[in-house]
DNA sequence: AATCGGATTTGGATCGATCTAATATGTTTC
DNA sequence: GAAACATATTAGATCGATCCAAATCCGATT
């Protein structure tokens, strides 16, 4: 049993009738009869029948393959964990299946991975690219006519579909806050500058300053990695400045918890002491004491809304270069210290 | 370019030989002439030439589809994220591709993805199963001849390999530590009892006090959600008891958090004034303020392994069940109060 | 009885690769 | 010069499904 695979012929000779009935019979025709079909169905059940997807896309010159690929920079990071949940989900419910693949921000193992998924049939790709990828990394996919949509960074330059929240919007929206909390002296800690969502999430907190009538000042600005220990290096760094900030917007939310951890080693409470707020709003935000603010971008919905523009595009057949920002919004917690105001969470 | 995929036959039009030769070329036979294998090589490059996998595997009778699944209960548990990250490092320098689902404990969904899975053919399946999963649930794939193995939780009667971490051994070396340090009310939070995983962490607690010569009372043992509100809410009961503890194992590091949130919204320090261990040794375990001290399972180190015997058992075309304990150790850092102590993870 | 038309069913070609056995091309040996 | 041999190459069948055009079936109509 486990060595002869079953297939159509096997179904056809054990219900008798024709290969084609059977293949009738799978794709749910409304040309075969009643009769047929329950005889049909009957007899796949009793042989244990598994249909072969492969030899069927092979044939079919429209080749739906029914598979997606995503890649991903950085799975150990439950922004991205989440990302791919949000894909799996839609793309579960679409009858599709994601391969899913690492790729530790490596280019090289992200070509790999891509050209593998290629050799498989892939009718789509969601990527999350590797810090340093270029657009003719990815020419030689959308060359070949299969969609592929950038999540989280984009690629300039890639005739591709992109969606990106709006950093600099919500970055702003962040200092904006904080200033109309009274704090003059505000930092923005955390992250590298050689990927593009640190310059926008920089820039978005050098309009919120300018918007709230505060100067910018270079020394609030202390990159580092983007990680809960480089938020503690970062906040050690601006609290030994001569004129140390009382408030932060931090990178991401790793970098804020590590902020707040750095603060306690100072002795200091974040939320009372100090002003923290965070950008991604991964789910431990909403549990951590002091719970935080935070931009909130709730990447599940961000991945589940790439797999449906991917998907749009697939069954399109034309892949239409879209461009889409998401919006975010500021979630106020109590990091900020803004705890005695009515939460906007509460009001929704 | 994008419509009419390039296949072996145009290549061997435009290099002037036989499609077979191209085959020959593409398994790298030796047969082949390399003046030959140069130009065939030149031409696929030029023309952008992708394999078919499909078209191969399918004539293939041996049938090594170089497809394997991986079915996660909940990939935004960091842990599990981390887990499918080490199946993927072993699984990609072994030239596979993974599919990946998520099933959020839904046994109907895991079900579902199996079955989809198997259509496309894959060769292999490593699976973290939903809770209510059961040996019949795994019989279909088993009995097909695809090897199986299944990770961190087992399904008993399953005929398929197995890796677990040793549960027992982990609670109760670290509820032992404890007693060492002093501690005579130590409570065991978090986790419900329905899964297997709970019943043996919670035994290893048992014994551990046993071998420490100290009571095993019903009432230290609170069961939770296993996240971080539920540690926030397990401690809470805990403290509220008329003799509280004055430590605690937790059923994994999430609760371990929350149970350090739960202590400082009630005034007291982590380490200091209550010693917490946690469970699995998450990557914020190291970086969290105070470092937690935690029972190291190393999801990504079983990730690897787990796929390592899987990629064995397809190799070797039979599946010998195999049922594998990989050791846990005790990793002491802060959050458990013996930091006066030479820290373990110092001596490695 | 012959014809018609809608409803079902079917044989054979086909997708893109691999496999088998056979063939072409040199080289060496007797 | 023919047989023997290794080296390179190839035609044609094949995997498991789908697609197309053609073949049946069967009650209704002429």
């Amino acid at each position: 049993m486990a060595k002869g695979r079953v297939t159509v012929i096997d179904i056809a000779e054990a219900a008798g009738v024709s290969k084609s009935t059977v293949s009738l019979v799978l794709q749910g025709s409304p040309l075969v009869n009643e009769i047929t079909r329950a005889k049909v169905s009957t007899v796949m059940r009793e042989l244990g029948y598994v249909y072969n997807r492969g030899a069927a896309t092979l044939r079919q010159t429209s080749a739906k393959s029914k598979i997606i690929g995503m890649v991903v920079n950085d799975l150990t990071n439950g922004f991205f964990a989440e990302l791919a949940v949000g894909v799996d989900m839609v793309v579960q419910s679409a009858g599709f299946v994601q391969f899913l693949a690492n790729t530790a921000e490596s280019v090289d193992r992200q070509q790999e991975v891509i050209a593998s998924m290629r050799e498989h049939g892939i009718s789509g790709l969601i990527v999350s690219p590797a810090r340093a990828t270029t657009a003719k990394d990815l020419k030689a996919v959308t060359e070949a006519g299969i969609p592929v949509v950038t999540a989280v960074r984009n690629v300039p330059g890639a005739r591709c579909s992109s969606l990106v929240s709006d950093n600099a919007a919500g970055t702003a929206q962040a200092v904006r806050h904080l200033a109309g909390l009274g704090h003059t002296r505000i930092a923005f800690l955390g992250g590298f500058p050689d990927i593009m969502v640190f310059e926008e999430r920089r820039r978005g907190y050098e309009q919120g300053l300018r918007a709230a009538g505060l100067p910018f000042r270079e020394d609030y600005v202390v990159s580092s990695g983007a990680s809960r220990a480089g938020g503690v290096e970062a906040i050690g760094k601006a609290m030994r400045l001569p004129d140390p900030p009382t408030a932060t917007v931090c990178f991401n939310d790793a970098v804020a918890f590590g902020v707040c951890d750095g603060l306690r080693a100072r002795g200091m409470e974040p939320g009372r002491d100090f002003a923290v707020v965070g950008f991604d709003d991964v789910i431990e935000a909403k549990a951590a004491v002091p719970a935080l603010t935070t931009v909130s971008v709730d990447p599940q919905a961000m991945g589940m809304r790439a797999a449906q523009l991917l998907l749009k595009q697939i069954n399109a057949g034309r892949a239409e270069a879209e461009a889409v920002t998401t919006s975010v919004r500021l979630v106020v917690r109590e990091s900020c210290g803004a705890g005695h105001k009515v939460k906007t969470e509460e009001l929704a």
